[in-house]
DNA sequence: CGCGATTTGTGCACGCCTTCACAAGCGCCT
DNA sequence: AGGCGCTTGTGAAGGCGTGCACAAATCGCG
């Protein structure tokens, strides 16, 4: 991916900071950061070392100084990082200090889970519409919302500002849902329907596939299992991997 | 250029099905490119391009080609590629053929709907108990299956052959509840808790933060917002961006 | 039977990301 | 005040993954 980059940094603190292109890989990092963080300050740790934050958050200490050093020097040598002046960074960077509005389509199974779940809220994101397609379920009343027809969709997603969608719906349906999305301005959407969604440029997707999830680990599982199996007898060797999702 | 037998004969000396150490990167696609031959199979084709399955999948003709390429070359010149047989090369190499049997722990809003997610039947795996550390939920039967005291998941577990469990309680349960299904054999775990787990080698884990997946979109909602704010009026260009999840 | 159209498989170059190793900077203790 | 230990920030090297471009292989048709 490319991107074009942000020109001058204005010198005022607060105003905003051209945007660095940070390397997709740091990006996916950086909500792990924050969260340990998070744990961090409200174990009343006042600084973290990038050693100290690098366990905490499952990673190697120079990757996540190089990362860091990204986005700016906010450390201290000799001493490390401030908690509350470096959780005020990231949030900034990732642009959390303004709460969201997401707009979740789809309240079957899943969706319904989606619509209750308290990570959402905690981290940065308010649930402010419920959209499905079966009248049955328009109407219904979940955690503090009501469940509203998909034809609403643009009307609502306009009114509400919605910035982020997220599709719940079973894959046949996926694809329309995401036009409507995009039609109705929405420009990110994630997509937990098993299937490609073709979207215009300017748009991002990102998909989360429980079933894939899985498939990779039965890879592992069936590859340990015919190592252990066979050659002369290497014991669980391999390695432990500890995968985290993200592009 | 790799070897490779499958079906029935149970490995001898060296005419094993060793298994090539596929890149992450190409494993983590596999499973893409088999929902899309189960779609395109379904549809009455008998046979695909790499142009025609890559598109499907979302992704590089020549990257699924170098994909395939690293199981052994299933694909016939000016033809393409058999969906049958590759369908079941790919639902070979990940393990599929046998059926996996998923332990689910934490039924809470995630947890109840993990449990009667289609897609997980659907796709080769089977969830065979549900556990929760709660006495009111003990006992509760979710899609025919009996939710059980966490006491008991080592017995369990070991009874029901689990190969793969499932955290999907909160995060100060999670090392905890990991520590336990490391205990009782299992050495694949797909966590949904937003934590960081400590395992031993030889056991892998993935880790799903639906959070965390918001945060990214934020970011690039954030940088999109900046660039047509600022810089003399770009419209909405930048990238429009497809990631998938996956390691 | 041979030719051309088609599609796979892959060598190669490029760029991103990771990791190491270390100089520079900072605070504390004497 | 000066030195010492600790920690950050980063230059450089190596590895991995991606995508291009093309040779090799196969089929269909005249």
């Amino acid at each position: 991916m490319s991107q074009q980059r942000h020109g001058s940094t204005p010198g005022e603190p607060g105003a905003v900071p051209a945007f660095p292109d940070l390397p997709e890989a740091t990006v996916a990092r950086l909500p792990e950061y924050l969260r340990a963080l998070h744990n961090l300050g409200e174990a009343g740790a006042d600084t973290v070392s990038s050693e100290g934050l690098a366990a905490a958050a499952g990673v190697n200490s120079a990757k996540l100084r190089k990362d860091l050093s990204h986005l700016g020097s906010y450390g201290t040598r000799g001493v490390g990082y401030d908690v509350a002046l470096l959780i005020e960074q990231i949030e900034f960077v990732l642009g959390l200090d303004q709460r969201r509005a997401v707009g979740l389509v789809g309240i079957g199974n899943l969706g319904h889970a989606l619509a209750g779940y308290d990570g959402f809220v905690s981290r940065g994101f308010k649930i402010v519409a419920l959209f499905d397609a079966d009248p049955d379920k328009v109407g219904e009343r979940i955690h503090g919302l009501t469940v509203r027809h998909i034809d609403e969709l643009g009307k609502v997603a306009s009114e509400e500002n919605v910035a982020i969608g997220v599709i719940a719906t079973p894959a046949g349906a996926a694809q329309a849902v995401a036009d409507e999305l995009v039609a109705a301005g929405v420009t990110s959407i994630l997509n937990f329907a098993p299937c490609v969604l073709s979207v215009p440029p300017g748009v991002d997707v990102r998909k989360v596939d429980l079933a894939i999830e899985l498939q990779i680990l039965s890879f592992h599982e069936h590859r340990k299992a015919s190592l252990t199996a066979l050659p002369g007898g290497r014991s669980a060797t391999g390695a432990g991997n500890q995968e985290a999702v993200g592009s």
